[in-house]
DNA sequence: CTGAAAGCGCTTACAG
DNA sequence: CTGAAAGCGCTTACAG
């Protein structure tokens, strides 16, 4: 269909090892040799052809991105989404092509399907099957987790440190003057809700207010509704109304304000709400809501960095890469007269 | 690294061509060397190199998506984002792979890359340059455009009829009530920006409800900050104050909703708000947001579809294709007594 | 039913 | 400095 070396060779009147020579620019070629070769690429525009030389050179520049997901929407998933774009980005820096796919739970068909294409690497996002990665292991292929859970030894996993971000989200609260506060956690098989809740709660405690287990509920999942019928729950069952709430993540802070705004309370005029993550809606909510900051996009940038240097064999010293979080102090949360 | 069909050859005691057969299940084979082959393969859990196979072939099982973007975030866009849930859904389905970019304006960097890796086909998203396209007819690779913009002709788009969109917003404003209306306009050199004003202020006129030329603001982009800008300059250089804002997508929406909390104004007891897109965000906002629906999965799910059609070379009829919009109303237009 | 050979489009020693 | 040959891992006619 396209160009090959042989047809630029035989116009410039050359073999073809001397045109892939000028092409990778390796071994000894004359100035004029050259200059015919170049001219007779350009006017061809000739593109080499990938595939061959992955073939000869055993590696495709190619990396692969795995998200876990039993449903859809994976991609415009608030947090997946903004690693995805730092892996991008950074593949770009390295000139990596990215493979994206989206590995529903107990199969291993994207996954084999990376294999067959032969990529140089894989980036693994969320809670994998370790089936998934005993499948990997099995062909030797660099991978390293981002925001993983694992009990594997060994596997490089680029995580948040949700504890020290729970702690963040509690020094807040309690600072800002709320002393009755509830809080709504994701599910607790989730490495992140679990650490984000366990480091709260600590901390709360540390400060000398415990939390009453009429103020915390568990939720089945990370969604909206969930977060909803959460605080439905403590608000109802509690003696002492809140004054605050914090929900392990986002999302299910926006499903608690939705029933805020049902049972007539204002935010934060009435009761403060605070997330975690930084999505992007909580800058652009209004009210707009406090959170825990992450850094999403240069976890997902700094996965490629690392790989990279798992491809290229260099030494890499860390097995967890830990990530601090930040306060995001807004609107939700204003401080109280104490 | 890997095994080969040479490895299998040899411990099945057969040539490569007999393996060859038996895997792509092609020509004549024997029960009895079926079996044993196989047997080997599972032993050794052989892959194929999808490399060799994609070089006698001559296609490669991968499709490109090239998105066009001049800042990160790209893939966290709301809208992007699902277009891309909607691609990698349908590629799974017809068993590609999916080869994601980011195009910078001005670059051919990523589209060089699709071309070098000899992907089956592209998917063009958003505002292209016309020099991409130009590049990759050159190649004569197969490609499709969603939401698109461009003055060529024969390119396939895939896009959402805004003007019926625009109309529909203005038919549900009008119809609840509304009749000083304000408009914030995003960028006019967008397609679909330009198309939903259109339909919109056309509608508007035939119900016998003129804009007013003070209350509408372009902006010089789609984000919120300028939704901001724009309610505050409507707000601020109108006589008769606006009773309700239609902005060309949900962004700008947002902005405006900022600024109406700072001027004192509640959505939507002083003023109703609706935007266009249905990004997630509108449904979990409180109040949450109405807006006007795009197919924005099924877009992506459906270029694939299309495409596929294409690289088969199987006919294909339409060279726009465009989706219907849908009304979704919620509580920031709700129905005022007229 | 099976194997040897050619070929997909490159790169890389090896002679010259 | 240049070309012929081998090889990357497959598939596909072609003999037998």
């Amino acid at each position: 269909m396209s160009y090959t070396i042989n047809d630029i060779a035989e116009r410039a009147g050359v073999s073809k090892s001397t045109v892939s020579r000028v092409i990778t620019n390796s071994g000894y070629t004359s100035m004029e040799t050259r200059q015919k070769v170049w001219k007779v690429i350009e006017e061809l525009k000739y593109q080499p052809n990938g595939l061959a030389r992955a073939m000869v050179s055993q590696q495709t520049n190619t990396i692969g991105v795995i998200i876990m997901a039993n449903h859809y929407p994976v991609i415009s998933h608030p947090f997946y989404g903004k690693v995805l774009d730092g892996i991008l980005e950074a593949a770009d820096h390295y000139r990596y092509s990215v493979i994206v796919t989206t590995e529903k739970e107990m199969s291993l068909s994207s996954t084999e399907d990376m294999i067959i294409k032969r990529v140089d690497g894989i980036i693994l996002i969320s809670r994998l099957q370790d089936e998934v990665i005993d499948f990997i292991d099995k062909y030797k292929v660099p991978y390293i987790m981002v925001n993983g859970t694992t009990e594997k030894q060994n596997v490089i996993n680029i995580v948040n440190d949700d504890m020290q971000g729970g702690m963040l989200a509690a020094d807040h609260l309690f600072q800002s003057g709320y002393r009755n506060i509830g809080v709504i956690v994701g599910p607790q098989e989730h490495r992140s809700h679990s650490f984000r809740y366990k480091g709260f709660s600590r901390r709360l405690k540390e400060l000398g207010c415990q939390l009453n287990e009429n103020m915390v509920d568990q939720t089945k999942n990370s969604k909206f509704e969930s977060g909803r019928e959460a605080f439905l729950a403590i608000w109802e069952r509690s003696h002492n109304k809140p004054d605050a709430i914090f929900a392990t993540n986002d999302i299910l802070a926006f499903g608690a304000i939705r029933e805020m705004n049902h049972l007539g309370l204002k935010v934060p005029d009435d009761i403060a709400v605070m997330g975690f993550d930084n999505i992007d809606f909580t800058e652009i909510s209004t009210p707009s809501i406090t959170t825990v900051h992450i850094e999403k996009t240069k976890m997902g940038y700094d996965a490629v960095t690392v790989l990279e240097q798992i491809i290229k064999r260099q030494e890499v010293k860390l097995e967890m890469i830990e990530y601090k979080p930040r306060l995001i102090e807004r609107e939700s949360t204003r401080k109280r007269e104490i």
